[in-house]
DNA sequence: TGCAAATGTGAGGATTACTCATGTTTTTAG
DNA sequence: CTAAAAACATGAGTAATCCTCACATTTGCA
């Protein structure tokens, strides 16, 4: 989950592989491309970001960026990935030690919260999931993400519930990951009164499914 | 709603507005461009629908299609737009004499079926949907559909509950059904099954909320 | 009938993702 | 240390595609 950020041919689609940085100079020549990328995209969303831009900008040339990245959407994939495994790793450790309803409870809400937060943040990760579901390798990132997610939550629900059906628990907790995704990306397109209400009338519902009234 | 399908510029992005059709030929023509795309983006996704292929399909220069579209999402959106006024009709019409909570549950309950089922079956609104979703003007027709869809429901919560907050009840209806369009979504790109059990989920968390136990 | 507006045409302009032949630096082997 | 090999760097050029525009044709109408 380190060394292996930059991705070669991933999903389906035909996408030649490319060379993995071995070299200190290389490494961090990739690590200037991401960060152009991401700068560029923070400005002006990754329609708009072009490969030329992120070469020039990176101080590379545009051969060199094509030297790691199969081609642009490896570039996004790539940032969306570090977003993804960020996020994963905090909401692990949130739900790792939940043992009641209560706790629970103030986990999620939590969650939820810092969730938002970093939505409302963070212009890349807001570009890339609101914008950019076009890209199939994107929604499948997307969806293994949630996945990984919901698991966590399954886990909680498992040891809250041991007597409910673990298929059934799996799909809760797949559906309320996914829906707050969608809540905060409605969320951050209306205006933020709106936002804001819509994402504490979601964790209203989403509690009352996890813990009961 | 049927002589204004043709869009010139939508949203604030520029793209020179366009002549409508006023005669019966060009009518005609127009109709047999938007068949030809609808058909290319069942067969490719509207991704790898080239504008050249519409044009050769319809029987019309390329130039033609640009007499009467600014640009190739505008094609896209005319789509959308038609199937989001098809919908928007059949769900004002279940909605429009609930009177009680039994009929809206019924009501509901068979909303949901009707939409997934199209989601199923059309190709073509699913990839735009689920595909095109870069497009801010389709990201703002959704929108728009959303809350026109979830103004019926609030309409019927209103009736069905004259005491509660109507600022609330509108939230509440938006996001039960965005959470509804998020979830059809997912539910159409992962398997079957679990994409039945997904949306049967949906209906039953949905339905909690709107008519309570 | 004749004219203006609407419509039709397709070669070519413009943009941009991406390739590749060639040169340079780093690592490795003897 | 040296030479070969591997990794890395470069940017002019290729290919694909959206879209324009100058000009031709058809239609509506006084």
């Amino acid at each position: 989950m380190e060394g292996s950020t930059v991705a070669g041919s991933q999903d389906g689609q035909i996408a030649s592989p490319r060379r993995a940085p071995s070299q200190q100079r290389s490494r961090e020549r990739v690590e200037r491309m991401l960060a152009a990328a991401s700068a560029l995209i923070a400005e002006q969303g990754s329609d708009a970001m072009r490969m030329g831009e992120v070469a020039e900008r990176a101080g590379v040339s545009i051969g060199s960026l094509y030297q790691f990245f199969p081609d642009k959407r490896a570039i996004i994939w790539a940032l969306a990935e570090r977003y993804t495994a960020e996020s994963q790793d905090c909401i692990a450790a949130s739900l790792a030690e939940v043992s009641d309803a209560e706790g629970l409870r103030r986990a999620f809400s939590e969650l939820v919260d810092i969730y938002y937060g970093r939505f409302l943040a963070e212009p890349v990760m807001r570009d890339i999931w609101s914008g950019t579901q076009a890209d199939k390798a994107l929604r499948e990132l997307e969806l293994a993400d949630s996945r990984a997610n919901a698991e966590f939550l399954t886990a909680v629900l498992r040891r809250l519930r041991p007597a409910a059906d673990p298929a059934t628990l799996e799909t809760t907790a797949l559906l309320i990951w996914q829906m707050g995704e969608a809540t905060m990306r409605l969320a951050i397109s209306v205006g933020r009164q709106e936002g804001d209400d819509l994402v504490a009338a979601y964790k209203r519902m989403a509690l009352r499914e996890l813990v009961g009234e």
